[in-house]
Order: C-alpha cells, then structure tokens, then sequence
DNA sequence: CGTTCCCTTGAGTAGTTTCAATACTTGTGG
DNA sequence: CCACAAGTATTGAAACTACTCAAGGGAACG
C-alpha cells in the first residue's frame, strides 16, 4: 500500500477512502476531519447482511468502510444485482435526498460500516455548500455507473460483462488504494455473477470458462486471478473513464476554491 | 389538462413542471420563483440536435420545458441509450456536480430548453439549503429510474422491455401534467427503441408486433396508442414506485419544513 | 462423514441475431 | 401532382447465443 493511502487511513480511519482517486484532493483537512466526526458509530456484520431495505423509513446512512456490498431489487420473485459498493463509498448516502430507498442494500462476504444520522448530517452541510457538492458529487457516481452497466448489458455478450464487472472492481479498488491489480478476493458466487450480467448460472459457468481460456483470468472460489489485467480489459473493451477517476472527465480545479 | 397544472405553468412558464408529481408541492412560492428566476434563456431546438455533449466541460445546465431528450453514450462505434427524459426534467444538473459528462445528450423531435449557468446556481444554493436538497433529489431520481433499467435489462424479454419503456414514458408524462393515458406522441424509431432495449432494430419490429397482438398497444410513425394501458403494464409487470411518484416511496412531509 | 451449497457438463429448446429482400413513409424536386 | 430517393419498417430463413432441465462432481461446514 502506497504511504500516501497509509497516512490517509491513519489519520482518516473510517473515511479516509471516500473519495478517494477521485475527488478527495479537493477536501480541505477542516472537512475531510468534518465528514469523519460525522460518523457516529461502526458496526461489524458478517457475509450478505442487509444494511438497508427496500421503502423503510431512513434517517442515517451508512459509509462503507471495510468490504463489499451489493444494491439488490426484487422483482417478479427472483433478485436482480444492480450494482456494488466497494470500500469508500458512502452506500446509502441517497437516502439523505430520497427518504426511501428504492432497493435493499446487504454486505457481501463480512464488512465493516460506519453509520451517519442524517440529522447530523443536515447540519453540517448547512455549513458547509462546498462538502455538500462533494457529497451530491459522490451520489452522481453511481449514476454514472448505472450508465456503464445500461450500456454493458445493451451491448456485451455474456462472457464480456463479467469480464467487465471484474475490470471494474478492480479499478475501483485500486483507485480506493487497494491493490488488486494481479487479483483480489471477490466474495461471490456465479449465481450472483449471473444476476449482475443478466445471465443464469449455468451460461455464467461456460462464461467464467471461456474468460480463463481467453484472458486467462480465473475466478474461483471467491477470488479473482488476474495474471493479464490488460487482455480482460481489451476482451470487453474496457474504458474506465466513467468512474471519474484522475484524467480526462475529471476537473478538480473547479473544486479547489 | 387539470386546471392545478395550468395554474403552475401560467406562473412558472418555463419550470412549472420541475418536480411535478414528486415533491414539487415541498417546494415554497418563493422557492419555486426563484427556480423559474434561475433560468436565463430559453432554446428551440430541432429533432435530433445535440444539448450537451461529453467531456466538455459545461458552465450551465439545461431543462426540459417541452419535448424529449435522450442520453447517449457511444461504445465501440454504437450508439446506446441509456435514458430518456421528459419535460420538467432538468436534464444535465449534474454537469453542476461532475463538472464533465460522460454521456452526450440529443432532443428527440422539436423541443424547448431552458439553460442555467452554474455560477447562478452555485450563488442560490449557497443561501437555500432546502431547495439544494430538492435539486439533490432530482438527480438522484435519474439514478434510480437507471436501477430500474438494469433490472429491466436483467430480466425481462425483448417485447417486455420495450413495454416497460412505453409504461415508464406513460407514467413520467402524466406525473408531469402531460395526458398520456390512451397514447401519446413519442418521436422515436424502432432502431432507436431497439437501442434502449438492448436489442436489434429487426428483432424490435417483431417484438412491435408481439405487443400489438397482445396488449393491443400500438406504436407507428412515432404515436403510441395504448387503447388498454393496464393490459401493457401487466405485460411487463410494471410496478412505477421507483419513480418516486406520490405513494409508497415517497415522503412528502420530510421536506415540508 | 454426510449434508448442503456450489459448480460443471450435456442435450434439447427457446429467444435473438444476421443477412437479405421487399414494402411502406416522408420529404424533395420536377 | 407525380416520381424519386432516403430512411424506416416488415418478413423469411438460417445460424447462433443463451436458457432450461437434469444429472453428477466438488468444496465447505457441521
């Protein structure tokens, strides 16, 4: 882990990823302390434990701090995966605008959450028109992936979306300053694959297989290997530009007044 | 047209419709005045015509006053829909936030923008913190009619998605104030249709044509006629509350403060 | 050591794509 | 007002991708 991330985290222990690779330089000190103290407490929950459901009432959001989590609809009895949250995202930070949320939100493999009251949260960004346009920008985001994910499943084969969701996390998680570049551990099962690619679990089995004859890229049992990042990125024409990551979409200058 | 509509959009000609069926009514007089004062100019742009494009970097902001627009994202030489949006939809808010998009935006047919810059904006929301966290709202309902998307995309067939697209379209109209209950005008083509249901322009016709048999909804030379609505919306097993329309999801006295 | 969950494989079927040809619509200029 | 061109929509047939059902193998947990 490179010492700039180290120094982050010590001194920003459960927010010192949010933002991160993305729009974190453009915090003061005075905030990023801000956004810390706003954390009031921090749980521990074990593999596929709801965090937040579907239309109850919400008045704190979690940030994630540790782990994975994944936004699950149900829909006509079976449960479709539309996204997934790794650590640094503020997973519910919606709820804050919305009041309710649209899907459930459960933690995937054990993780670590920090909870804000929204009160709290109100207050401070009264204060504070800056840190809230970060916040909104945070929220904007996901958006943008719901986008990516749109166009993946309008236009990729099977076999092209896992490779894309695997380039993803990924870069996500490198730029959250986990390294992840030759592999990582994924705590998720070809079942839930499928339900992210729009596939089933049997044609994701055959998809997995063709990935490892092609990319050589092997998921198993929970862990991704990942000995040619490039060859899955060009398997499914991999552009991270929509993550808003350091380079051509992003703008910090005009945040940093 | 419901005289409650025409009342609103006589005193607010050109935002009378932001936030209609939603949480417009937490909006004050004077927010309201404000919104429509924000606005500084007003478009008439043809079919087709780009509003925003992707990567520049955008000052302003646009809304829709009248007609459509979609959001295009191009992917390996294809276009892709990633979305569609109605009037009353402030359709590029959040340039405001992320300063660059990643998705070019077109008119689709004749329609009527209403442009803000964001110095403006910036300058208003510093002093109105509630209205902020309605504007915040509405780009965050873009994020969730997204999710709804994916899981469309996820699970349904060919002839449902372009259902759930026709409902979806239906139901934001008449939240809007814009009577769309048996039909309405929609200038789309089937390849175009096609591209948002992640399908292809031959296999839409047939799926076209699978719906007019069955549901009696027909749609030629960009008209919708929907003689049965409840037959399309069973068709695709449409449940609108991700739309946060008055109901279920929504929590209108949150934002009564 | 066995139950359970997860993954893999095969065979048949359904849904979708592709290519190619034909018609319909719309707009333009003669 | 008609002819023409361009774009748009429809149809058929063959190929392909992905789904379903069903059975067997493997890993993990008690």
């Amino acid at each position: 882990m490179p010492s700039s991330v180290q120094h982050e985290l010590s001194r920003y222990p459960r927010t010192g990823r949010f933002l991160m690779g993305r729009l974190r330089s453009a915090l003061t000190e005075g905030e990023k302390q801000l956004v810390e103290d706003v954390i009031e407490g921090e749980h521990h929950l074990g593999g596929g434990e709801l965090i937040a459901h579907r239309g109850a009432e919400c008045g704190s959001s979690s940030i994630l701090i540790d782990g994975f989590a994944i936004r699950v609809i149900a829909r006509g009895g079976q449960d479709h995966i539309v996204s997934l949250q790794v650590p640094g995202d503020f997973i519910d930070l919606h709820g804050f605008a919305l009041k309710r949320l649209d899907h459930d939100i459960y933690t995937l493999g054990p993780a670590k959450v920090g909870l804000v009251s929204h009160a709290r949260l109100s207050e401070v960004i009264g204060h504070q028109p800056h840190l809230a346009r970060l916040l909104w920008f945070s929220t904007l985001l996901d958006g943008a992936i719901h986008r990516e994910w749109i166009c993946k499943l309008e236009e990729l084969s099977a076999a092209q979306r896992v490779a894309h969701v695997f380039c993803e996390i990924c870069r996500r998680l490198e730029m959250v300053g986990i390294e992840a570049h030759h592999g990582f551990s994924l705590p998720l099962t070809q079942a839930q694959l499928a339900s992210m690619c729009g596939t089933t679990a049997v044609h994701m089995s055959r998809a997995l297989r063709r990935l490892r004859n092609e990319t050589r890229a092997s998921f198993r049992h929970g862990r991704l290997d990942l000995p040619y990042p490039a060859a899955l990125a060009a398997f499914c024409e991999y552009d991270a530009s929509y993550l808003y990551g350091p380079g051509e979409l992003q703008v910090a200058g005009d945040y940093d007044d």
